[in-house]
DNA sequence: TTGCCTATTGAAAACGATTAGAATTTGTTG
DNA sequence: CAACAAATTCTAATCGTTTTCAATAGGCAA
């Protein structure tokens, strides 16, 4: 059917032995093998059968990157970082998404049952901490952009729940003292995070916490726009508006805008994840810069430096995050 | 090291032979042995190793997904599609990310070549027409949201050049005379054949072509801000602009908004995806829809049945597109 | 020439599954 | 109960590599 590594070996004249020690340029060999091989593999057109090779070493040099859509752009920078980590030690990345459901999740973590990758990062697991945690034991699995609730599993992200107090903080210091949250239903450990950096700040401040300030929904623009007029229609309305996520935010602002309202003075509003669109809009909006580049170009690191050794590194790492103030907070 | 299906054997008290028959639920084994098996599967853990099986069947069931990058939205809409095609047939997708590098992009080929995957489509190939024309020969490929300009590879995309046609028709529709292009120095087959598209319609309504009025940059937003930039500042500026992106044509309107200008009647705005944000900002923008998900699931059905065949499909398919107006051409 | 060391080579055993074909057990019928 | 058919099971080959270990060839000293 296919070209093998026999006939390559047939047309070169030499063993297979001879043919994979020069396709993997091992010293011992000849310079008359290594030509009559290179010779052979040229006119045949061979490329080595990878399901061979990877059974006979038990190793893919493939890693599996699982996220949930590949809708949220700031993926995007993160996956970069995955790729240029990975790339640099020989391994490609391969990219699967979940639609946030977590039997897929489950399902495509299979291929790291079934050995058809060397490990896998999870971005934005549905998994439950406990799942995870008992997989870590058996297989390479890091999460990035997350933390989990359980130590034991390594994870690279930022401190959300202080990047919420400091975004709240941040709104507080401009004078506000009604200060909404749009956040998710779905209780992921950044968005609780993020909720929790918000009601410290308020509680630091002496602002008392409010539930009906707060506003859950999902993460899409809709969300944005719905819980804004939800939270403007209170009797006591906001003066500060912090979403969980730039989309969100973005939903929300236009909301505003369009009733007229003068952002950046009447209300406030403050995001998260500096997404591309965020300074594109009018006006242009404050958020929570997260590293993504870097937290995708840590997590492989680590996540390749685990595989090479028994003893693995379960730590949490969180790197830092910057707040880009601009006009939706009157900057 | 780790659990075999003959650990299994073992701990059922049958052959390998057996468990790989229930494993794969054929019919003619004993209840009995089922049990057996199943229990012993329970109590190990086990998960087969794909590595193994794969090789022996010479297939993988999985499908590489080719794409520059992550960032285009509407490549989730694309992928989705692509998914549930796959998935239903029993396939994974696997995306990998070739950041519109050619070179990139063959290595990343080089797991279809290796057998890694079954076959893989290309979305935004960056290869040569050529090139991937002899590789189709030899290995299950197919293009998606492009076509080639040599027949015989299988594609699955709109028609473009239609599409481009009918954006600036209607343009013209509107009493334009002086319409501008924002497009793409990288000469990808769609962004020609929306540009020819433009010139067809200039060319039918008897307006002289003007090389003043067509801008080429990136695919990113400043592209849009800087290409509006320059055709404003012509002598005889456009009272409309047609972008072959929506992410070029926020950026333009952004620009046009900023300085002053009443979008959708002083200067209209065309742009083509019709991403999320198109909606969202104000003015709405008014694009050309085209079908993201019914592109990326015919293509994975056309190419998974071609896998079944020794005589595959290699036909072009156009899908059909829609305008959608909106207030940046004053609907 | 013989013996020994080194540099290349090749034959064959893995890796972990699937599956053809042989062998065994079970069931059926006269 | 013998004889045959059907159902189930097992042995062993196979997929395409890598890699161990033994074998060979060549070079050099004695």
């Amino acid at each position: 059917m296919s070209i093998t590594i026999k006939d390559v070996a047939k047309a070169a004249n030499v063993s297979v032995a001879t043919v994979s020690r020069v396709l993997n340029n091992k010293t011992n060999v000849s310079d008359e093998a290594v030509r009559a091989v290179n010779r052979a593999v040229e006119e045949l057109g061979y490329s080595p059968n990878f399901l061979g090779r990877d059974l006979r070493k038990s190793e893919t040099k493939r890693i599996l990157a699982i996220i949930g859509t590949t809708e949220q752009s700031f993926y995007n920078d993160v996956l970069k970082g995955m790729q240029d980590a990975a790339y640099a030690e020989g391994y490609d990345i391969l990219i699967v998404t979940t639609r946030d459901n977590a039997d897929n999740e489950m399902r495509l973590l299979g291929m790291l049952f079934s050995r058809a990758v060397d490990g896998a990062v999870l971005l934005a697991p549905r998994l439950s901490s406990k799942t995870i945690y008992d997989l870590s034991k058996r297989y390479r699995i890091a999460i990035c952009l997350e933390r989990l609730d359980i130590d034991g599993v390594l994870c690279v992200t930022i401190d959300n729940e202080r990047a919420g107090f400091d975004a709240t903080s941040y709104l507080i210091s401009k004078g506000r003292k009604r200060i909404g949250l749009i956040t998710t239903r779905e209780r992921t450990q950044s968005s609780v995070d993020r909720e929790n950096g918000y009601r410290r700040a308020l509680k630091t401040a002496g602002i008392p916490y409010d539930e009906k300030l707060v506003y859950y929904g999902d993460y899409d623009i809709s969300t944005g726009t719905r819980g804004c007029e939800e939270l403007l229609s209170l009797e006591k309305k906001p003066d500060a508006i912090f979403s969980i996520s730039d989309t969100i935010s973005i939903g929300a602002m236009t909301y505003a805008v369009q009733r007229g309202i003068t952002v950046g003075k009447d209300l406030l509003f403050f995001g998260f994840d500096n997404i591309t669109y965020s300074h594109m809009f009018t006006p242009r909006l404050s958020t929570v810069d997260q590293p993504c580049y870097l937290q995708g170009k840590t997590v492989i690191e680590k996540l390749i430096a685990n595989m090479k050794t028994d003893t693995p590194d379960r730590s949490t790492y969180m790197l830092p995050h910057s707040l880009i103030l601009r006009e939706s907070t009157g900057d």
